[in-house]
DNA sequence: TATTGTTATACTCTATAACTATA
DNA sequence: TATAGTTATAGAGTATAACAATA
């Protein structure tokens, strides 16, 4: 019987209980991160691009001939998973990988022209989707958030 | 050269310029999940727990009897998925499944004696790790936290 | 015809260990 | 001896499609 009242289950869809759960940050984080996540993943559809390859384009933006070790430092991301992620961006003919003049060990990463056109359009379509998904809360409201999360990552360590 | 300043990085491990990124809320908020998920870890390491299935047994601790298919709705977890995810609950002699009376496609659920012990302990190992990685937040920022959180979960439908 | 649970499957993200080449 | 990048591998988490039993 579609559309039914679930009695054991109060009304299904509507308020369950979560328990203690609902008090913990870590869950409330995991939920609002997913949600972020899957908006994002709506919004930027059919171009290619992922959270985590827009967060290396974005620093090596930020500092062209960076060593892929060091991206993944600053991002978070063990430098066996960069190998791959970075061999995507070189496929796709976004950046461009070249051994680094004063450490022949090292990779040298730059972005190429339709790296930096893919950032910028990448850019536009994320910041439309976190202004539509995060329009209930105020500019400060929005600035504490970072602020707060910031906080939470730096004592993360 | 250990130690030795790495110039074309900019100290490498220090401050590393994270463009575009550092102004997006999902970037900030991927990397505080991430940080609280894995102090959540080490918190509980050798029980056996983990995230999602803390949320399962506090959803059913909260609902006893409630149907598997709505604790997965609940937490945002696939019918699919449910499965091997109630299986190990049960495995572990955390959680009795059986034929809801009123429906017998369903599964009523419910926590063992040991179940509800685990769900306990578990809470308390949980909270002091949140407590101690929070530290640095105010119990005002903490509760404003968990309310900007829910806000955007629920923009995310 | 819709829903509950199930199986099978695949992809992303992450983690570890072992290797090479350079330093 | 330490570091940069690589390979191989494994385990979580999540997503979809198809099926049987029941509503």
């Amino acid at each position: 019987m579609p559309g039914e009242k679930d009695v054991q289950a109060e009304l299904d869809t509507d308020i369950i209980a979560l328990g203690a759960l609902d008090g913990l940050v870590g869950y409330h984080m995991r939920r609002a991160s997913a949600a972020i996540g899957n908006d994002f993943a709506r919004a930027i559809a059919g171009t290619g691009m992922r959270q985590v390859l827009f967060g290396i384009l974005s620093v090596i933006a930020a500092n062209p001939g960076i060593n892929q070790g060091t991206v993944g430092r600053a991002l978070g991301i063990q430098r066996a998973n960069m190998v791959s992620l970075v061999n995507e961006l070189v496929d796709a003919g976004l950046v461009q990988r070249q051994t680094a003049v004063d450490d022949r060990r090292a990779l040298a990463l730059t972005l190429t022209p339709e790296g930096e056109e893919k950032t910028r359009t990448s850019l536009e379509l994320i910041r439309a989707h976190e202004d539509r998904l995060l329009s209930g809360l105020s500019a400060g409201e929005r600035e504490q958030l970072i602020d707060l999360l910031a906080r939470i990552e730096a004592a993360g360590d």
